[in-house]
DNA sequence: AACTCGGGGCG
DNA sequence: CGCCCAGAGTT
């Protein structure tokens, strides 16, 4: 078959499919450029399920512009807590804000504009311009690689970024006349619902009558992808600091540093052990030392160890393997009125506390072991 | 081009 | 438990 008509029967049909088969979304209740952007950036390697309660509720706490760019960062990095990728939320508002200043609060419509706006890549840039303004630009993620590999099969490594540059080519060359927004929120649609990564559902397939993967048995093993490096793995060892006197019932947390991983978290204290370290109860001298070193720049020291519990991590690049000791304060540090003189980044809290900081999820777990008396301490 | 940045879901 | 992600910024 031609490839032209090809092309043409994969727009058309798919198009046709989107507008009788698209799922009821938060954020296709209307055309907002503002709730357009906002659940691209939360989609970004993120499934609609996990984002749907995030986006409702980040939308019912800032529903304009205007009050994304005057709400306090602490309050935006808590409404994205457990969504991931956190410089998501710091760009986003940096984003916002400047849209709030420069264009008047209302988001722009060219491809400079946008694409210089932070954390609005070449695909996020697409999906803004032609699911809130209708533009013919095409927005290329995963997703939508994975459909036109399978559909003109297509060997490329979808991991080099030229693969990107050549799918944007042939994704704005399928878009229909006037259709840019359905169109590339049908190419995802598919990707989602029929086109999926592992037994696709051909048989379902809108498109099925000229897919050239399908054709050559190929569904399966498109789209050509080369391997990502594992995670290096760390040995950490993290505590419990328990508070006496008029913090007893608190643990100590802290926030960590503006920029670099889990940037402005709260945090239980840990430090990195030596590769192959001893864990649980054998691990306590080593872990003992470890934090005491860590911590005695910020003036604390510790008493003796106790094994908590073990947590693990998973990041795309490091998998931490966490032993949770407890330990109460020793009398190294300068002791003010209001006990311990500490750090302006260390904070005594109970489990009523945790709503008004920001955690990753291995710390909300086991905070909330720890809370609830599932795991022995002292 | 390689590395940095989370977390959950699924077969 | 390995693999999959509705990517973008930095170096």
């Amino acid at each position: 078959m031609d490839r032209s008509t090809q092309k043409h029967y994969f727009s058309t049909e798919l198009l046709s499919w989107y507008r009788r088969h698209k799922r009821d979304l938060p954020w296709r209740r209307s055309r907002n450029p503002y709730y357009i952007w906002v659940s691209e950036i939360m989609l970004q390697q993120t499934r609609v399920d996990t984002v749907i309660p995030y986006f409702n509720r980040f939308i019912d706490k800032f529903p304009t512009v205007q009050a994304l760019a005057e709400a306090p960062e602490d309050e935006v990095l808590k409404a994205w807590e457990g969504l991931g990728y956190y410089s998501r939320a710091r760009n986003l508002q940096s984003a916002v804000r400047e849209v709030n200043e420069r264009y008047g609060g209302v988001v722009p419509d060219t491809k400079d504009d946008v694409a210089s706006l932070k954390g609005v890549g070449p695909y996020t840039t697409g999906a803004i311009l032609s699911i809130a303004y209708n533009k013919p630009e095409p927005a290329v993620d995963g997703n939508v690689m994975r459909v036109l590999s399978r559909y003109f099969l297509i060997e490329d490594d979808i991991m080099k970024p030229k693969t990107r540059v050549r799918m944007e080519a042939l994704a704005q060359e399928l878009i229909p006349e006037g259709a840019a927004g359905d169109f590339n929120q049908a190419l995802m649609e598919l990707g989602a619902l029929v086109c999926t990564p592992k037994s696709p559902h051909c048989l379902t397939c809108p498109v099925l009558a000229h897919c050239d993967g399908r054709a050559a048995g190929m569904e399966e093993t498109l789209p050509v992808k080369s391997k990502a490096k594992p995670p290096r793995p760390e040995s950490r060892a993290a505590v419990l600091i328990e508070g006496a006197g008029r913090q007893a019932g608190k643990v100590l947390i802290r926030q960590r540093p503006q920029n670099g991983l889990l940037a402005r978290m709260w945090e239980l204290p840990h430090t990195a052990l030596p590769p192959g370290a001893r864990t649980g109860e054998a691990g306590l001298p080593t872990a003992h030392a470890a934090l005491n070193a860590h911590l005695a720049g910020d003036g604390i020291g510790l008493e003796a160890l106790a094994w908590v519990m073990e947590a693990e991590h998973t990041f795309s690049h490091i998998h931490w393997n966490m032993d949770v000791y407890a330990a109460r304060l020793d009398a190294s540090p300068v002791f003010g009125e209001a006990g311990p003189l500490l750090p302006s980044h260390y904070r005594w809290i109970g489990r009523e506390d945790m709503a008004e900081h920001a955690f990753p999820n291995v710390f909300i777990r086991i905070l909330n072991a720890y809370f609830s008396g599932e795991c022995a301490s002292s």
